[in-house]
RNA sequence: CGGGGCGUAGCGCAGCCCGGUAGCGCGCCUGCUUUGGGAGCAGGAUGUCGGAGGUUCAAAUCCUCUCGCCCCGACCA
């Protein structure tokens, strides 16, 4: 490809909308625009790029075992009806009507649309296992999209569903994925790790997140340094402390605290560690009220919160509840003398002495309060996310911390879509039985950011070799025949040798092409230049490490493909 | 949805507080010079100042409404 005949518009200065490093490059380097909020067109750089990932996925997914198919964009609001999510998913989901005023959604994944398939065209059990998948365009009316690619509304994504005719091949199938998906992200050239995940609004029994790692992510994991255990922050399980304190109980006080009511605020004013302090999180069930205590310097987990009262949604009660059931405004609950609501603690609440706590009246607080004495508690569990320094679930170790990107998620589903839609096969006894199913993603576009996060200097892109979007950038310096000439050849000879070449045939200074060229991020460069053929020879640059080898014109092909064969299956 | 911010030339921004009829850099067009890391000189084009309404002799600037976008918190590939 020539560069006079592709629409390559790169920007030499940051786009004011982008904050992240690949949102910035992607912008810059050409790769894409933005259309509306989430919404982006890939131009032709960007698309080859996505077209790589594709490619890499469907190799892998065919080998697997899996099968693809093309499900629509639009699904009708009665499978959804069925399994319910119509209400369930929420204003995510993108709903229109149809010119006979009949409800549609675009679709935000699949299962209800494949498991229907399933249930019309699949009787017998000699038809498992199978697996279904797709690489589609999907819709979620996400509340916030941000970083380009990495959080759209409108994406492409990978998905595929098993059928199995039991739980252990289910098991089977998502052991499959699972190492499709090791093969896939490290074709990819990503650093990445999979991690135990919970399963959100697909619902299902088990998964594992595969988490790029990357300091901008919008995950926080765990993991243990021997490394057995991985999870995200919210599934990550926390241990009860060992640890008791033998410290004397104190007597109770109150003390004032004048506008004080965070947690910071509280513990700053007071001159006390956030550890020594227990905040009372007010959560309203839909029923009641429910009375959360989490030490001050841990964070609460919704989820776990959620799964201990076997309820899918609760919410911070507002400032009018706060105040009914405390006689206090919000910053001064505590659960000292608290009546009408339930009292759940986090297991860390158990073993702390002398805490302060709200004292449910307007600027004060208790200090030196003690569980058991001063307040009682329904139920002890683990209601917070695991963080740095926690005990490794699996006794092997301290947890550390890191940040990742969600690039991909296989899940476990068991019957959940099975019997909701009754998606039956026969068994060798004539007996009707649910599909037991599993479904598993990856964010095509997302991946493709995820590896600038990985991959970029102050330069640019570093284009890992699989997914690059020309292998070599061929940069012609100047217009004389010399230049001319062996730049035809180059361009014909590395073509024939099955790389995909871009040549810069602008006419542009030297200083424009080598930036473009950085920016980009092709793996390698071939500056072609008077001064250099004057001696014989023309230099190839590598994209990662800056190093320049300078050859002989007869030479660049043969050396550039021996490079690249290093750097074609390895990651990087 | 709550909190914060921004919409001015293709891009990045200034001007707004304190109304007086729009500017800078980059890019773009022409010419000459230059030509191995984002060239120099000379000349040139480009704006419904996001939209609607209002106040005023006069609005990018003040007021009201509206649309869009970005950032911080609850969702997910």
């Amino acid at each position: 490809m020539r560069t006079s005949q592709l629409l390559l518009p790169t920007l030499r200065e940051d786009p004011g909308e982008a904050e992240t490093v690949s949102h910035k490059l992607m912008l810059r380097s050409g790769l894409i625009r933005k259309v509306a909020a989430g919404i982006y067109t890939y131009l032709p750089l960007g698309l080859r790029i996505i077209r790589k990932v594709e490619a890499i996925i469907r190799e892998e997914m065919n080998r697997a075992g899996a099968q693809e198919l093309l499900m629509p964009v639009a699904s009708p609001a009665e499978l959804w009806r069925e399994t319910g999510r119509w209400t369930y998913y929420g204003k995510e989901l993108m709903r229109f009507k149809d010119r006979h005023e009949r409800d549609f959604c675009l679709g935000p994944t699949h299962e209800e649309v494949i498991t229907d398939l399933f249930r019309r065209e699949v009787r017998s059990y000699r038809q498992l296992p199978l697996n279904f998948y797709q690489i589609q365009t999907k819709f979620r009316d996400e509340i916030r999209p941000r970083f380009g690619l990495m959080r759209g509304r409108e994406f492409i994504m990978k998905d595929a569903y098993s059928f199995d005719k039991d739980e252990a091949g289910a098991r089977l199938s998502y052991q499959k994925m699972y190492d499709a998906y090791h093969r896939i992200f490290s074709r990819c050239g990503l650093t990445f790790r999979a991690v135990e995940a919970d399963t959100g609004l697909i619902g299902g029994t088990s998964s594992h997140e595969f988490m790029v790692l990357a300091d901008t992510g919008e995950e926080t994991i765990v993991y243990s340094e021997a490394g057995t255990y991985a999870a995200n922050v919210e599934r990550a399980e926390v241990l009860p402390l060992e640890e008791t304190s033998d410290e004397e109980r104190r007597p109770l006080r109150s003390v004032p605290t004048p506008d004080r009511r965070t947690v910071e605020e509280v513990t700053d004013f007071l001159n006390v560690a956030p550890r020594r302090l227990v905040k009372t999180l007010l959560y309203t069930t839909g029923k009641d009220t429910v009375a959360v205590l989490i030490r001050g310097d841990h964070e609460a987990n919704e989820i776990k919160i959620q799964r201990l009262l076997g309820l899918t949604e609760i919410e911070l009660a507002g400032p009018a509840i706060v105040e009914k059931l405390t006689g206090a405004p919000v910053g001064f609950a505590g659960p000292v003398g608290l009546k009408g609501v339930r009292i759940i603690a986090d297991h860390a609440v158990k073993t702390a002495r002398n805490v302060v706590v709200g004292g449910n009246q307007a600027d004060t607080h208790y200090v030196d309060v003690n569980w058991d004495r001063d307040f009682q508690v329904e139920q002890f569990a683990d209601l917070r996310n695991a963080m740095a320094g926690d005990r490794s679930p699996r006794k092997d170790g301290v947890l550390k911390a890191t940040k990742g990107i969600e690039v991909g998620h296989v899940f476990m589903l068991g019957t959940k879509y099975s019997q909701l839609m009754n998606a039956s096969y026969l068994d060798p006894s004539g007996k009707e039985c649910l599909a037991v199913m599993g479904c598993y993603g990856i964010g095509v576009g997302r991946t493709a950011a995820a590896a600038v996060e990985q991959n970029h200097d102050d330069k640019g892109i570093i284009w890992p070799f699989p997914i690059a979007p020309f292998h070599v950038h061929l940069l012609p310096l100047g217009q004389s025949a010399t230049v001319n000439d062996a730049t035809a050849r180059l361009y014909s000879e590395l073509q024939h040798a099955g790389m995909e070449v871009l040549c810069d045939d602008r006419d542009e200074r030297a200083g424009v092409k080598f930036n473009d060229a950085d920016l980009i991020g092709a793996p390698y460069q071939v500056i072609v230049g008077d001064k250099g053929l004057a001696s014989g020879h023309v230099e190839v640059k590598t994209r990662k490490t800056g190093d320049k080898l300078k050859l002989a014109l007869a030479d660049v092909t043969s050396v550039l493909l021996n490079l690249s064969t290093s750097s074609r299956s390895t990651s990087n």
